[in-house]
RNA sequence: GGCCCCGUCGCCAAGUGGUAAGGCAGAGGUCUGCAACACCUUUAUCAGCAGUUCGAAUCUGCUCGGGGCCUCCA
């Protein structure tokens, strides 16, 4: 069976076959680039991150949008509280964002538009929907007619007179219906502005996507992607003016990624449990971050926790420790052949995990069975001597990685990362790293007369500061407890 | 008030009609001078109630609890 994907349109699960074969079309609202970015703006990448990749590790050339929005309230009115510019606090805001994304390991979309770089066909869009009715100008502002587009909260699934109960028009707004919404807004002094045939003024907020989108993937296409609070009125005003204007069906999937929740709660500025993906960096390992994002199914909802991403960082670590010590247990063996047949089980439960609406947890739950075989293999006696064993391993080994490659997971160096790991938390440890080494230089010395009372005393004495001694082969190692 | 979603082992999290994956934590064991890692074994009847069905965590209804959207928001 292929891939099935979760259309928020129809509320179920999808074949999903895209319009053109083999190729696929994907568009996913971005930022407004107003502010650093956190870690719900960090689930929404990452997942559409991972469905970028897994369509084209599926076979699909794909061509995948997302948009900067660079003009906008929000943005007018912090540039105007620094006293710059509007389009220098977009720039300074746009790199911040392409640092922190590439900081999470996401790969570059086909198509990064800017808003601004799209006027031409935001106003032109404008101008097809006032002539076909769909919109009307009205003292230098553009607004659409909701009445007038048939499907209009078919996407929300909300009803128009429910909705107008609460609707409200804001001071200086010339609408002929509350529900009515800016395409245009004509500009007020000091704003940025670009001409049009009803005056200086700016996009509305929906507009821009259907202009992006248009012009990079064509009227109609297959993916369109974002968070679940853009389903209304975002998503729902994209529908109506896409359509309205082109007369095709706009979006063929509609997939929307749940919220991220701080310590059970709804992350908000006024609740003050804020975080920034910049924050969290500083304690928190990238990929753990990912790995964190990706225990769960897209949809749910996620709880953002110190207890949730210590649990996400043991489980990395334990693929990442199984990547050393099958590194270790196959160097210098060679092979000819490579056994395919553990490898491939995995694979196939990958794929049928992935292509059920994107199944991270369970896709990672398969590459842990991985780990386990792996380990279970590596761990048989006289494992180097039985080239079919190291064949296995060597060949899972290559299949996690590969796999991981579609999650994003597994690109550091296993030992690199392990102590990168261990280092960051020493840290938070009252003691150092150089203290722990002269310990173990004590510990050698009296095992080495065979003092093991004195040597089980270090021993005891570090693991009461949180560092456990790793007696290997090679010497004494140490990790964190 | 309207619409939508969720409630699975101590914690995280799969499972959407055929008899409960996986991870973390815990217990026992093998390995180890000791320990750790690894490996093996072990821990749930699915918020509650009532239905539909040969059979339900999975469908329906109700109750309780949690969350989201309806204003900008990933």
């Amino acid at each position: 069976m292929g891939l099935r994907v979760y259309n928020t349109m129809s509320g179920k699960k999808e074949e999903f076959q895209p319009r053109v074969p083999g190729k696929v079309g994907m568009y996913v609202c971005g930022v407004t680039v107003y502010d650093y970015c956190h870690i719900g703006h960090a689930r929404a990448n990452i997942v559409f991150d991972v469905i970028y990749r897994y369509l084209q590790f599926s076979g699909y050339e794909t061509t995948y949008v997302r948009n900067y929005t660079d003009v906008d309230d929000k943005i007018i009115n912090r540039a105007n509280e620094r006293g710059i510019s509007s389009k220098e606090l977009a720039e300074e805001f746009i790199t911040a964002f392409d640092e922190d994304m590439d900081a999470l390991g996401l790969v570059r979309p086909t198509h990064e538009p800017r808003a601004t770089e799209y006027i031409d066909k935001i106003v032109e869009i404008c101008q097809i929907l006032i002539d076909k009715g769909f919109a009307y100008a009205s003292s230098g502002d553009v607004y659409y007619r909701v009445d007038k587009f048939d499907n209009y909260l078919q996407l929300s699934k909300r009803n128009m007179e429910e909705m107008q109960a609460g609707a409200r028009i804001a001071p200086g707004e010339q609408k002929e219906n509350p529900m009515d919404f800016a395409l245009w807004k004509g500009a007020k002094p000091g704003e940025p502005s670009w001409e049009s045939p009803w005056g200086d003024g700016r996009p509305g907020w929906h507009i821009e996507c259907s202009a992006m989108s248009s012009s990079l993937l064509g009227d109609s296409f297959d993916i369109h992607g974002g968070g679940r609070d853009l389903i209304f009125p975002h998503h729902e005003n994209e529908i109506a003016q896409s359509e309205g204007a082109s007369g095709k069906p706009f979006v063929k999937y509609w997939l929307h990624n749940g919220f991220v929740n701080v310590d059970q709660e709804k992350m908000s500025k006024s609740l003050g449990n804020f975080f920034t993906i910049r924050d969290i960096l500083n304690t928190y390992d990238a990929e753990v971050i990912r790995f964190f994002i990706l225990s769960a199914q897209y949809r749910s909802p996620i709880d953002f926790s110190d207890q949730n991403l210590a649990e996400a960082q043991s489980g990395l670590r334990r693929f990442y420790e199984a990547f050393e010590s099958a590194e270790a247990a196959t160097e210098g063996i060679d092979l000819r052949d490579l056994d395919r047949e553990e490898g491939a089980k995995v694979e196939a439960k990958f794929h049928e995990a992935m292509d059920d609406d994107f199944n991270t947890a369970l896709a990672i739950a398969h590459l842990f069975d991985g780990v386990r075989t792996m380990n279970r293999l590596v761990a048989i006696k006289k494992f180097r001597k039985k080239t079919e064993l190291v064949a296995q391993v060597r060949d899972l080994h290559a299949t996690i990685l590969r796999l991981g490659e579609v999650l994003g997971l597994y690109r550091s160096q296993p030992t690199e990362w392990l102590e990168k790991v261990k280092l960051a938390g020493l840290k938070k440890l009252e003691i150092t790293g150089e203290e722990i080494v002269d310990l173990i230089e004590q510990r050698l010395q009296a095992r080495s007369g065979k003092d093991f009372a004195r040597g089980d005393e270090i021993r005891g004495e570090l693991e009461a500061r949180g560092i456990l001694l790793l007696d290997t082969r090679e010497g004494t190692n140490w990790r964190l407890k």
